[in-house]
DNA sequence: CCCTGATTCGC
DNA sequence: GCGAATCAGG
């Protein structure tokens, strides 16, 4: 089928059981799925497939259905999704530029601040005056203070400005 | 403050 | 029936 729009679907609703049983959230069922989490949240609810009928007390908004609230007066242009550890998932699921493939970095070089050369890691590990404080000890650049992984992690082109800036 | 869950209403 | 909007709680 070229066109059409198989909103629900067995396969979709088969995918939606699944993640659901499997303990993700909604966003994450919606992120996977394609849909907004609404609609996802709306066939569960259709399903009869609720996670548990928490708060029974939303039941005493029944009383309280007052068309007060005035809608059709809110400009909700941005309609922005919701942004923040969903990046993250995102990131982390596909679009992965490849900080996370950076992670493995030599811990096997851990040493304190006395063995630290002139060309060795001083990336700390761990918090500072914890007990097995200490520092990256692997291989670094002349000149750079980090090794190479940590050199990179330092110099995150992203957020706002550069931290660790000298 | 933001996010997540669930219900209700309009299409 | 589906999905957005809305409400409620953590």
């Amino acid at each position: 089928m070229p066109v059409l729009s198989p909103t629900w679907t067995n396969e979709r609703i088969e995918l939606l059981k699944q993640h659901f049983e499997a303990g993700l959230s909604c966003r994450e069922i919606a992120a996977d799925i394609g849909v907004s989490r609404n609609a996802v949240i709306g066939k569960l609810s259709r399903l009869n497939l609720t996670r548990g009928r928490s708060v029974d007390e939303r039941r005493l908004q029944d009383r309280n259905q007052d068309r007060n609230q005035n809608r059709p007066s809110a400009p909700r242009a941005p309609k922005a999704v919701p942004r923040l550890q969903f990046e993250m998932l995102a990131t982390i699921y596909g679009e992965a530029d490849g900080p996370v493939a950076t992670g493995p970095i030599d811990e096997a070089n851990r040493c304190s601040l006395m063995e630290l050369g002139e060309n060795r890691c001083r990336w700390p590990i761990s918090t500072p005056g914890a007990e097995d404080f200490c520092f990256c000890g692997n291989a670094a650049h002349d000149g750079q203070s980090y090794c190479a992984g940590h050199s990179r992690l330092a110099y995150r082109p992203n957020s706002r400005g550069r931290v660790m800036r000298g």
